[in-house]
DNA sequence: CACGTTTTTTACTCTGCATGAAATTCGAGC
DNA sequence: GCTCGAATTTCATGCAGAGTAAAAAACGTG
């Protein structure tokens, strides 16, 4: 057994929280529920962790280090000489990837962290950055090589670019469209978008 | 007077609940914080309304409508011979400054209808299709005028720009840029994204 | 200014849910 | 198959917050 029963537990509290809180947001998402997911008794959850912030607190820190690492995986996995525009394209189809299929983590942490209790959300403002950063030099090369259309403000441009991409998870109905298509659709977007 | 005092407490009722709404979410909006943002005492909510929910009914009700109704009077007012894809720029233009200055109402129906409970959420999935409709039939324009790319699906495309437009009241913060740098940076992303 | 009506307040009740504590089951080593 | 610690359940508590009732206040109109 590669990891104790024990440990599979947490990892399905953990991943329950992520489930109740990408649909009932912060302050709806109930121990009662989250146990039912878990296939637990709620108390139960007191053993892993010592209050229902504490959890939450874990299961948004795990979706916005798995946004951020999937991201800079599949960077990483591109051939590096590829131009900046084209590897934006494949960080597009991975965040996406990830938001709407890889797990709820990514997008519980995404959609909630605005809702969080201030000191929470202080506690998680350093991921958030890191996730950003990743993009925000990859636009930054774009720009650096030139395909970026110079009268955008690079900065603002990519939040906008991020909200189409985070907004998805909130419309996009896997029993209505392909995956495919929302990234071919996006990643269009993008790139004509950005384009000088 | 042109209307009742009592009118004015209603509506600052309503106006408190969207803006607790936005910020908290469905779940997270108690009544109390509503009663103290409208200067009320709570139970006074209940002469208005007869429950939380029909409250929070209303703000979303009046939110979706709002948003639909400032974009199409932007629409009627722009002159009707303008090629679609400078009235869609309009409507991005229109939308924006709904959601990010024009009162808390549109932005909360929007990013709140996700979390409402089902029974809820039927009762305003007219009103918001009928939003989107307005977007629909203007980019169903700009393809009978040939503006828009051709490997692009209409709708999926409509969605993710929808999406980045909604969720910049996620991110932007008056006091670190100004309104018309993002409404710029929008209408030049939608302009370049969809242009054939 | 008196009287009915509208609006608001004060003082409750009732329920759902996070959390606590003790009791119980499970499972690895002997 | 017994024992001890880890994992989990059952039962109980306390509180926050929705909703109610009835009195009080404000308002408007003769």
């Amino acid at each position: 057994m590669r990891d104790t029963k024990s440990a599979r537990t947490r990892r399905r509290v953990v991943d329950a929280a992520a489930h109740v809180l990408l649909r009932r947001g912060y302050a709806g998402t109930r121990l009662s529920d989250v146990a039912e997911v878990a296939q637990v008794q709620a108390p139960a959850i007191y053993y892993y962790f010592s209050s229902r912030d504490e959890l939450i607190d874990e299961a948004v820190a795990v979706g916005l280090d798995r946004a951020r690492s999937l991201v800079s995986e599949a960077l990483a996995a591109a051939p590096p000489d590829l131009p900046a525009i084209d590897r934006l394209a494949i960080a597009v189809s991975a965040h996406l990837r990830t938001l709407l299929t890889h797990s709820d983590h990514a997008a519980a942490a995404i959609r909630t962290v605005p809702q969080l209790p201030e000191a929470m959300r202080e506690r998680h403002r350093q991921a958030q950055r890191d996730y950003v950063g990743v993009w925000r030099e990859l636009v930054a090369q774009v720009q650096d090589e030139g395909d970026l259309d110079a009268g955008l403000a690079a900065g603002t441009a990519l939040m906008v670019v991020l909200g189409a991409l985070n907004w998805t998870a909130e419309w996009w109905d896997p029993a209505r469209g392909s995956l495919d298509a929302v990234i071919d659709a996006a990643q269009r977007l993008v790139r004509q978008g950005l384009a000088a």
